[in-house]
DNA sequence: GGCAAGACTTGGGGACAGTCAG
DNA sequence: CTGACTGTCCCCAAGTCTTGCC
């Protein structure tokens, strides 16, 4: 376990077994990509609103016109991305002729309703009933007081949850952020009013707050188990009418029934918004849908009604409010991942990806060709879809000013990848939830060139900054208009899902193959072949997950534990070979000493592997892609083929979702 | 025809509950 | 029996992508 290894990135890990920890997310402050941190680019700074002194509460104005116009500098053939905002008009013309509407073929199969396809106007459901939302109790003061300067101070009970709300996160990593403590401050200076005595965060304390916050959380643990027992019943009895849905007659299981209560925003990496209050949300907030017979949800506000109510049958969704941080922003109450929706939804998702395949040899031929093309539009997007079929990068859509800086492949910046030797590219930069990306590619020498190429000049032979898009002459919209032409429904992310479920078909393909005609495989040493084909599929993806904060404590006792196994093995050895020495009447103990030495080391092989793969996966996350790129039916196959039960790999809720997969064929394959 | 509203999927982390070893 | 560890579920943020509208 050398920690040499620990800079190797993810992808770069696949086939070293025991490599180490990457950086997961742009390390804090210190050392971040070079690439990752843009300033402006110009792209796309223009067409934002200057941050209104967050417009207090309720909305006042809806998002409304968010786009000026401006910028629009002359040239606009050619013109960069940055301007071509507006203007889409194609510099390359090349005009793409419109994908053929999907809309008949859609509806035309409506009485088994087309799974997954809500958007195209087709009706999901004829009857629909619910209970509408379980909103989170009212603020309850605690009356705890927070001292400024000193003394402490009084709040109103407004003040004091907003302070509360700040309080606890005392110990989190957003109190070094400055950005998080602005906005805090914003939010709770309006609060508290013009003439409060309260001036400045920094003469803040609210450690006597956060005292009673560890206090109560102290409280709680050290209830009884009758308490606990008893409030959890409390709990579930008030609950129990919002986890279903009746849809067309069915009993469905609702996902997120509950308001979000208020908060503090949390967003990830470095995000503007952080640290900006999320107020309470209420009936008026929020609207229904439902069928038109049916009574419309009650709620505990007297006064209030619901914003609207609406019986929308072309959409899945049961309630939806605006979300308080971003106004262009919705918050969904949908049904659950085990519903026939998203079942259906499901299935449809893994049935465009293996239309994919059928296909996927001549799309490769035909980006393959593009490289070559004189259209340098056409040039590049052939270059970035064999990024996003090579490596399984998502699309990248713009991002406004006041989210946090993120790329994907249609929207990566010079500075992300950087030309090596041999053919050799690396890629450097912050995708979704600002997750670090880094890995080094050996590319095609047609790919290569372009790259050298589309990285120093744009279109027009203007020399690019680092700071400016690698792909300047189209966005992800473009793209997925051109994928369009090529197959009914294809998008980016088909992509991503194909070639995520091929490659664990293949994997468990091969590894059944190389153990024909060995020795029968144990159940555990199965599924440790699952996991290994998971764990690459994960690395494709580049789902990375943080360590552990436990993981060195963890890897230590492991250690000691195994040293403590070896000595006692030593001894037991020892003891054998004296009593292999003695008379003959030391028989059945030279037999139970022999067996508890076998037991011993089958114990030591056991927390070895244990140690190998807690190591192996500290930094991998196997989970998102089993619940969402790879197809349950390749592993349901496979758990057939090798008689090893679903239950093995698939939890209960996995099971669940995955009901859809259960009756496939063991010869099923992707 | 293009943009943004709207709707739906994907994502990591943390709380909580269940389990296991000592 | 208890405290540490692990696996699940929930939370809600952050993506993708399509349609509806101007």
């Amino acid at each position: 376990m050398s920690d040499s290894e620990d800079d190797v990135p993810l992808m770069q890990r696949a086939a070293a077994p025991s490599a180490k920890s990457t950086p997961k997310t742009a390390p804090k402050a210190a050392a971040k990509p070079a690439a990752a941190r843009p300033q402006s680019n110009g792209r796309k700074a223009a067409s934002k609103k200057p941050e209104t002194e967050d417009e207090d509460d309720v909305e006042s104005e809806e998002p409304a016109s968010s786009s000026e116009s401006e910028e629009e500098s002359d040239s606009d053939s050619d013109v960069p991305l940055a301007s071509r905002r507006k203007s889409k008009s194609p510099s390359g013309g090349a005009k793409r002729k419109r994908a053929t509407p999907k809309r008949e073929s859609a509806s035309a199969k409506r009485s088994k309703r087309e799974p997954g396809s809500s958007k195209t106007g087709q009706v999901m459901w004829k009857t629909l009933r619910h209970c509408g939302v379980l909103f989170p109790p009212e603020y309850e003061p605690h009356g705890v007081k927070m001292l400024y300067d000193g003394r402490p101070v009084d709040l109103t009970p407004d003040q004091e949850e907003v302070a509360t709300m700040f309080a606890v996160m005392k110990d989190t990593d957003y109190m070094n952020k400055p950005i998080f403590l602005k906005n805090f401050w914003d939010g709770f200076k309006e609060i508290l009013g013009r003439n409060h005595v309260i001036k400045s965060l920094d003469k803040c304390d609210f450690t006597p707050i956060y005292d009673w916050h560890i206090a109560q959380r102290e409280a709680k643990k050290n209830m009884s188990k009758e308490e606990k027992d008893r409030l959890k019943k409390e709990r579930e009895e008030k609950e129990a009418k919002y986890k279903v849905a009746y849809v067309d007659g069915r009993c469905e299981p609702v996902g997120n029934f509950r308001v979000e209560p208020p908060g503090l925003f949390r967003g990830r990496g470095e995000h503007p918004k952080m640290g900006k209050i999320k107020r309470r949300v209420y009936p008026r907030d929020i609207t229904i849908n439902i069928g038109e017979n049916e009574a419309v949800p009650e709620h505990p506000y007297p006064g209030q009604t619901w914003k609207e109510i609406k019986h929308d049958h072309t959409v899945t969704w049961l309630a939806y409010w605006k979300d308080t941080i971003s106004s262009k922003d919705y918050k969904y109450v949908f049904l659950g991942a085990t519903s026939t929706f998203k079942a259906d939804s499901d299935l449809a998702k893994y049935e465009k990806a293996r239309k994919l395949k059928e296909i996927i040899v001549d799309v490769r031929r035909n980006y393959e060709r593009d490289w070559d093309s004189s259209d340098h539009r056409k040039r590049q997007m052939a270059v970035a879809l064999y990024f996003i079929d090579k490596l399984a990068l998502r699309a990248g859509h713009e991002k406004d000013e006041d989210e946090a800086d993120t790329v994907g492949c249609c929207t990566l910046k010079v500075e992300n990848i950087e030309i090596e030797a041999d053919n050799k590219v690396k890629f450097d930069f912050l995708g979704k939830d600002s997750i670090r990306y880094e890995n080094v590619v050996e590319v095609h020498p047609k790919v290569y060139k372009n790259l050298e190429k589309f990285r120093r000049i744009d279109s027009t032979g203007k020399k690019k900054q680092g700071s400016d898009q690698l792909f300047e002459t189209f966005d992800a919209q473009d793209l997925n208009k051109e994928l369009k032409n090529i197959m009914d429904g294809l998008s980016v992310k088909v992509f991503r899902t194909y070639n995520a479920s091929i490659t664990l078909d293949r994997l468990l393909a091969e590894l059944e193959a190389s153990k024909k005609g060995k020795a029968a495989q144990t159940v555990d040493e199965k599924k440790a072949d699952y996991d290994i084909a998971n764990k690459e599929v994960a690395i494709l993806c580049n789902h990375q997950r943080s360590v552990p904060k436990t993981h060195t404590n963890q890897m230590e006792k492991i250690q000691e534990k195994l040293q403590l196994l070896n000595t006692e093995l030593k001894e037991l050895e020892e003891e054998l070979a004296a009593a292999q020495k003695g008379k003959s009447d030391k028989k059945s103990s030279v037999e139970s000493l022999q067996s508890k030495i076998a037991k011993k080391k089958q114990a030591i092989f056991k927390v070895e592997l244990q140690a190998r793969s807690k190591e192996d996966l500290k930094t991998v996350a196997l989970g998102t892609s089993k619940i969402n790129y790879m197809d349950p039916r390749i592993t349901v196959a496979w758990c057939k083929r090798n008689d090893v039960p679903i239950e093995k790999i698939f939890n209960k809720s996995l099971l669940g979702k995955f009901n859809w997969a259960m009756d496939v064929e063991p010869t099923f394959r992707f």
